[in-house]
DNA sequence: GCGACAG
DNA sequence: ATCTTGTCGC
């Protein structure tokens, strides 16, 4: 059963935070930040939950048409985290099995929407870093909380702030709901800040969350 | 040296 | 991530 998705071996698996850290470096160096998908109809959510002993996992991916937010396509798969959890290494832990669940898609999707952050990373490699090199897919990070610094958006939904890092713009707090708390959208691979914040906003046009990842989350949770 | 630090 | 009550609103 061949994958409609191509994952690249890139690197070999990390044993100790350092070598985890070199590899982010390597693969920061190939994210493309110059390029934009000319139509986007589909977008995947990505999210893991995790179970008891905290290490036994399922990856779920969900693919919405963007227009209807109806579900095209999805896949869920048990798994392990192949790592602890390190602030900075977090996609060491949840890659292995959100890779292995985009295999079992039947369908490409036009980008991926992960849950967690891309350049808005202390290396400039997030998750959706990771995960747009490793399918060479568009993706773009949106996190719950901010890994940076930012002054809050202005109340209306759509309103956005810049949040940056060592003094660099890296992503932007973005209001997807009047009077809620913003989301944080920074970019993965192949793909416009600008865009990914009108794809949110898209995605997202009555809860915080997009409805990528609600819908992938709502699968984790079912699987 | 200490705090902060996606999920 | 997860542990947790009641409450408000559709």
């Amino acid at each position: 059963m061949t994958s409609v998705i191509e994952v690249r071996e890139l690197h070999d698996w990390p044993t100790t935070e350092s070598e985890a850290v070199s590899i982010q470096e390597r693969l920061r160096s190939l994210v493309r930040t110059d390029e934009q998908p000319a139509e986007v109809r589909t977008a995947a959510g990505l999210d893991v939950d995790y179970r008891e002993s905290s290490d036994e996992l399922v990856a779920a991916v969900t693919v919405l048409d963007v227009a209807t937010l109806s579900l095209v396509d999805s896949a869920a798969v048990r798994g392990r985290a192949e790592f602890p959890y390190v602030p900075g290494l977090f996609a060491f832990r949840e890659a292995p099995a959100l890779l292995k669940a985009l295999q079992e898609l039947r369908v490409v999707p036009d980008v991926l929407v992960c849950d967690g952050h891309g350049l808005a990373h202390p290396r400039r490699c997030g998750l959706a870093c990771h995960l747009g090199v490793l399918t060479d897919l568009p993706s773009i990070g949106v996190g719950k909380t901010a890994m940076g610094h930012y002054e809050p958006p202005a109340e209306p939904r759509g309103s956005w702030s810049p949040v940056t890092m060592d003094g660099e713009e890296v992503g932007r707090a973005l209001r997807t709901q009047t009077g809620v708390k913003p989301v944080f959208v920074s970019i993965g691979h192949r793909y416009t800040l600008d865009d990914a914040c009108d794809l949110v906003l898209d995605l997202a046009p009555k809860y915080r969350l997009p409805e990528t990842t609600r819908s992938a989350d709502h699968l984790s949770r079912r699987s």
